[in-house]
DNA sequence: CTTTCATTTGCAACGGTGTTGCAGTATTTA
DNA sequence: TAAATACTGCAACACCGTTGCAAATGAAAG
């Protein structure tokens, strides 16, 4: 709770208790989030367009990161310390076709790629579909 | 031309304009394709739903496979041939963050990757961001 | 060539997504 | 405690994606 202030603060945003609850809503469910999600979880305490802003806030300030989905964005918490400047990320996204949720694997990151002359890559994207270890009996 | 009737046949579609221009459109434009990129250059001639519906069909029958994309989907051809049985794409997805085009490196495999116990992996989407050949001076 | 039947289309309508402008409210700082 | 600044809620808007239904079209058969 303390924690969160403190998260808030030193990416220099104004504690909130929408962005409180955003960014507890992202610690508690640990797998990645649609805006439809947070709405679903705090949608009678604010408003659709406060909740939008304060993802892009997020986003912006390094705090979460999007997650590529086949039916609409998510996002995730940033585990390493992103800021606004680098916003760096290398780790692979699993969606569960059965339950499906879609989760960050922090330690399996996405293997080097070569690419044809003239392509500078800058990010990368990894999401893999199938089945999660919950679900897989 | 008629490769393109040739091609609605084989996957047991009626020959329609509609198809017709939306299969050309793929391959004249070689990029991915978003919804709106269509009904930009078809949206005299055809109802909104309508090309939903054509990319619906065409996704179903292994025209098409879904591009992800950090702002919208898009989509793009299946080169090899895909059917409504079996749908498998291992190559790489290319966008340009200078002139915003998304291609497929059809030749650039996704490497293998090793996940932890219980992740039963089917398809893998990944999709690189940074500068293209063109836009890369 | 015409008829028939299944498929496809256009239109209307709806709910969701993502954004902006603006006035009012809350937080910070001093 | 007051002033300055940042944040929120509301209204409004433009897309996105889907469905139901009646009319139009294409394929196949007579
Ligand atoms: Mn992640
Ligand atoms: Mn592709
Ligand atoms: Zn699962
Ligand atoms: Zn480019």
């Amino acid at each position: 709770m303390e924690q969160l202030r403190q998260t808030l603060k030193v990416h220099h945003l104004r504690t909130t208790t929408c962005r409180e609850d955003v960014l507890s809503t992202f610690i508690n469910k640990k797998n990645a989030l649609s805006h439809g999600d947070l709405e679903g979880a705090l949608g009678e305490n604010y408003d659709r367009v406060t909740i939008y802003r304060t993802l892009k806030t997020f986003l912006e300030k390094g705090i979460i990161h999007k997650v590529l989905d086949d039916e609409g964005l998510r996002y995730a918490l940033c585990s390493h310390s992103c800021s606004e400047e680098k916003h760096q990320h290398d780790h692979i996204h699993f969606k569960c076709n059965a339950c499906g949720e879609t989760n960050c694997l922090e330690n399996q990151h996405i293997p080097a790629v070569q690419l044809p002359q003239g392509y500078k890559p800058e990010n990368f994207n990894l999401l893999i579909q199938g089945t999660c270890p919950k679900c897989n009996n």
